[in-house]
DNA sequence: CAGTAGGATTTGTCTGGACAAGTTTTGACA
DNA sequence: TGTCAAAACTTGTCCAGACAAATCCTACTG
């Protein structure tokens, strides 16, 4: 019977009967229309939900925020540091730390405002026992975590890390770009590249709840030493 | 409480109190144990087999399947082909199909085994309006599928689709790796790039549910041109 | 020993009710 | 008009109980 309501509801979504950021019925109101008990309701729901279709608030109501077909395939990692190939197994070599307004490049790469200042990490990724360059690392920082600046510095795993521990804002979302074009002469440098080595781009953006950009992390790797491998496993 | 409870019961798991394979209490055990009720613990169960650590089977019981770190973050995608950055606004266009056992370095590529014959699509994925080059594109598919060469060339979405479609074989898992490197001649030659070039090489390869590889598909972007977008969701 | 039928066990689904914990609305008051 | 507290509303959590459906075990039969 969950089921049941579950495909009603979904296809009132599609069909536009609830549009994308209108409020659905109340949990009440879904109980007395097709004469259900509210588990049964909430089954439903929640099933939405995982489809990602719904967002649930407690105290406010159920927020049809997709009416798109349903997730077919999901990327899992265990822990955010494995979107980085080279994991744990890496150093980040600091070279300068700067607080400031980022740069109007930097800021559009980040998609970030340049009103308020941000603490900028620079610096070199390095393989772990080797130590041998792997990447161009930039890091910034909202100024409001500066005060976590010795945190950033001793910290061995991901940067995000840090957030969550000390400044107790969760990471919700993270938006990844990869994209590839001729090296910065300063990355070229740094990594003791030529200057008409060919980069890979890794942005990564980390969002908390309320889409706020937490950090942005900017890897610079040589095209030749990059590579990035992912697993993707159909659901249901 | 059902919070408590998904610790305590994750602890135990974690510490090998209840080592991988084994069946976990009953509900009503576990309801007896922890003097809760049927609810809470199905709560708690729940969240373990979101999180991959069991699976339940009604009759049998809840089994301990990992007892690793649980899954964090997720990719998720409405279909397979937005694995693809240029979606369904490309067109493949064909330019030579062969089928026989592939090449060493192909085979090498695609995890694939040259004791069987493969159909072999090359050509180059142009983007739809403009026509332009976007990569040069080459399609491995098991001779078993050999027989659809004719809805392989027809189809405007992607390869993998044809198999589910017409064969019946659904696609449970993709492995991609994302590589880059200098361009061989050939796919300069056809994506009109200079000798020199830089490619960004993106492998996908499409298994079903025994793991058996389906299809393998391999794309060489020009890296100047390269881009990949991906989001993450934080889940729980 | 093999196979089957039946019973016991276990999880899945569903109901009705209750209170807690957030969110929104309302209305009184300054 | 603006502010703040109370009320109303909505989802989250929890309980006790009931039956259905799948699985497992056991005893019986050949």
């Amino acid at each position: 019977m969950y089921r049941r309501l579950h495909e009603t509801l979904h296809a009132r979504i599609s069909g536009g009967h609830y549009p994308v950021g209108s409020l659905l019925p109340t949990e009440a109101a879904l109980c007395e229309e097709f004469n259900l008990s509210r588990y049964t309701v909430r089954e439903a729901l929640r099933q939405l939900t995982v489809l990602g279709l719904v967002e649930r608030r407690q105290g406010s109501g159920s927020q049809v925020v997709s009416d798109a077909t349903p997730v077919v395939f999901t990327q899992s990692m265990r822990s955010l540091s494995e979107l980085f190939q080279y994991a744990l197994e890496t150093r980040f070599d600091i070279r300068t730390v700067r607080c400031a307004a980022p740069a109007r490049a930097l800021a559009d790469l980040g998609g970030i405002d340049r009103t308020s200042p941000w603490l900028l990490f620079e610096g070199v990724r390095r393989d772990r026992p080797s130590d041998r360059p792997l990447a161009h690392a930039r890091v910034l920082v909202h100024a409001e975590f500066a005060g976590l600046e010795a945190e950033f510095r001793a910290t061995e795993g991901p940067f995000y890390g840090v957030i969550e521990r000390y400044a107790g804002r969760k990471v919700a979302d993270v938006a990844q770009s990869i994209t590839a074009g001729p090296m910065a002469p300063r990355t070229a440098k740094l990594l003791g590249e030529s200057a008409e080595a060919t980069a890979v781009r890794v942005v990564r953006r980390y969002l908390d709840r309320d889409a706020a950009v937490l950090l942005v992390s900017i890897n610079d790797h040589p095209a030749d030493r990059f590579r990035y491998e992912m697993h993707l496993r159909r659901e249901g």
